[in-house]
DNA sequence: CGATTTGCCTAAAGCTATTAGGCAGATGCA
DNA sequence: TGCATCTGCCTAATAGCTTTAGGCAAATCG
């Protein structure tokens, strides 16, 4: 019987693409040794168990997104940086919905650390230099960022904006011009 | 052999609470069964299926939400109201975690037009009535107010903001001040 | 008090997760 | 090139969750 090259990194990407395909939850060791043509004992020489596939499919997610997160700050501020981040989450969370639901997952705090998740929030405090922020306000803000992106994100994608006028698109601008607006106005303390 | 005495109605609030003990996707009819001590085929005439269980516990939890949503609005306005809201949705996931996970799970159309889900939107627009805002900017802010609660609810019971200074307390209150100026500011188109 | 209803049970099949051990194709060394 | 080793995928087996079908006994009703 001919090999099937079966790596850790295959298994995972192709894990990433079947997440976006069926929604992360129904990621499965089985669908996935479905997917190869191979069988369900096989990926365990490649994967320690279930678990372990969803968080390094979660980690991936994590990378992407802080990848293109950086490549949109590059060369950016103020509101115009704000908004190009903002619709990194978004456009993520549209074109990968299930590797957006595994960037959600919750991690142990060793493998969160050395996750790409303090990219986030660093890119985050890098959108608030053109504001005006001290600390703490800084954090404040950085945690009412993430939550206004996942939370909007999170509800439009769940369908909880829908068949309801106006677009979510215009919410979305509205939301982003809010932000800004709220930022610029709140001095320094 | 005594029987048990199940019905629909005690299912789901046993399922509710196991929700809230070991979380919302570790409820499964077998456990539920395990916990009346019970076999499994006996929950089946109580509910069609594992995706009933779950939606319906879904259903409770939106209820219970909207019940407490609304006694914290009865003879509230303004900054005062959308504080309360906002806490009843906090304190809700804290108290309840299980059952404010299964709140998040998405309902097919038919099902979420029976379900609170409707009740929560026009609260929301209640307290936008202190505020003075038109439409469009009234509905914009009605999905604003969704996405931060969510969001930040979300992001603090994921651990998203643990082992950092401030404390959550403090952004809590800073981003319920921050919406209260963004509302209060944002003039009558 | 007997007849019917109904609640919980046994049995069985299918899917997922995980571990142990085996065979054959790939690789390395002479 | 030929042989030995190693590694990759396989078979087999156990265990848990889901769901359906059919049965027996407890509750209920006339």
């Amino acid at each position: 019987m001919a090999r099937a090259g079966l790596t850790t990194e295959r298994l995972i990407r192709a894990g990433a693409e079947l997440a976006d395909e069926v929604g992360f939850d129904q990621v499965t060791v089985s669908a996935l040794a479905r997917r190869f043509d191979v069988k369900v004992a096989s990926l365990y020489s490649h994967l320690k168990n279930s678990q372990d596939l969803k968080t390094k499919i979660a980690l991936l997610a994590l990378e992407e997104l802080a990848d293109r997160g950086a490549a949109a700050l590059a060369g950016r501020a103020g509101k115009d940086a704000l908004t190009a981040f903002a619709n990194v989450y978004r456009d993520y969370a549209r074109q990968h919905p299930g590797r957006y639901a595994a960037a959600q997952l919750r991690l142990d705090p060793e493998t969160a650390a050395i996750s790409a998740g303090g990219k986030h929030a660093q890119m985050t405090r890098a959108i608030l230099r053109g504001y005006d922020l001290t600390e703490p306000d800084q954090t404040h803000a950085v945690r009412l960022l993430g939550s206004v992106f996942h939370g909007y994100v999170s509800l439009e994608m769940g369908g909880g904006f829908s068949h309801s006028t106006p677009d979510t698109q215009e919410t979305w601008s509205w939301t982003l011009d809010a932000l800004d607006t709220l930022l610029r106005n709140r001095p320094a303390t």
